[in-house]
DNA sequence: TTCGCTTATCTAGCGTACTAGATTTTAGAA
DNA sequence: TTCTAAAATCTAGTACGCTAGATAAGCGAA
């Protein structure tokens, strides 16, 4: 019945642009109670792979540029998830690590997972393909 | 020698994240001498498919909630591209029209669509089977 | 008709994302 | 050493994306 749309419905960019709102919004019951928004989960799980890290190197790791990821971490810093230290060795820089109560996110965050994995009905397998296909999408040639 | 990473990276929820961000600045280069946004974008598409519609059903196509296409709907009006008039059959409904200014845009916004494809090095096939995999993420089951 | 409920839109406020420009530290050259 | 350029971070401004609450028009029932 709606056999004359072919516009918006069948760029792939919307899709993308759907499901990762999606994506948010699903995540979004589990982490409001942990007090943190989407991209601030994900900066907590980097950190909780091996901090400390400068934010450069976070803000790398997340695709973010700085001006996303200063802003991100002093929120976090506010929340007293994070420290915010200048590095003796280059003062340039600024590390960032978590503190216990940011450690104490750990088994929580990791669970979440989980939770998201079911909610999407996805095989481990299907999941796997999925993700790979994303990573290699509008990566530009060279990297 | 990144052995021990297995957190963020592995997260399909992270790769749908950064491949729409990545999807979005892939569009920027072709949508700023337009005078567009991405999202801003997307909704001219959906309008040049049959305007005018109210700002709810926009909004809805779009997967926007209101907060979202109000405002955005106002700057493609200061921008000359649509008008925004109250329906007499209805006073509460805003209808969203393309002004000739709006509509001189098809040529060039269809383009894009083929230019984007290219730069993604998918197949017909390859990129509407992701188009439908995603279309199917994230949606609750009722849907 | 009028009360009260629903629907459609708008507004305000917070947290991303992005760009561009400013600040501070480091490092290299004259 | 001092001048200069590069690197890391920060700040300001615009536009989403979300929530919550406000406004206004339609609509059914007493």
């Amino acid at each position: 019945m709606t056999s004359e749309r072919h516009t918006v419905g069948t760029q792939l960019s919307f899709a993308l642009y759907g499901a990762a709102n999606r994506m948010a919004r699903l995540h979004k019951p589990f982490l409001e109670p942990l007090g943190l928004t989407f991209p601030q989960y994900l900066a907590i799980l980097e950190l909780l792979d091996g901090a400390p890290l400068s934010v450069g190197t976070l803000g790398a790791r997340l695709d973010m540029d700085t001006g996303t990821i200063t802003p991100l971490v002093k929120r976090l810093e506010g929340a007293g998830f994070v420290t915010r230290t200048r590095d003796p060795a280059d003062e340039r820089r600024v590390l960032v690590d978590l503190t216990p109560r940011g450690r104490a996110l750990e088994a929580e965050v990791r669970g979440i997972t989980d939770k998201i994995k079911s909610a999407c009905q996805l095989t481990d397998q299907g999941m796997d393909d999925l993700r790979r296909t994303l990573e290699a999408l509008a990566h530009p040639a060279s990297e």
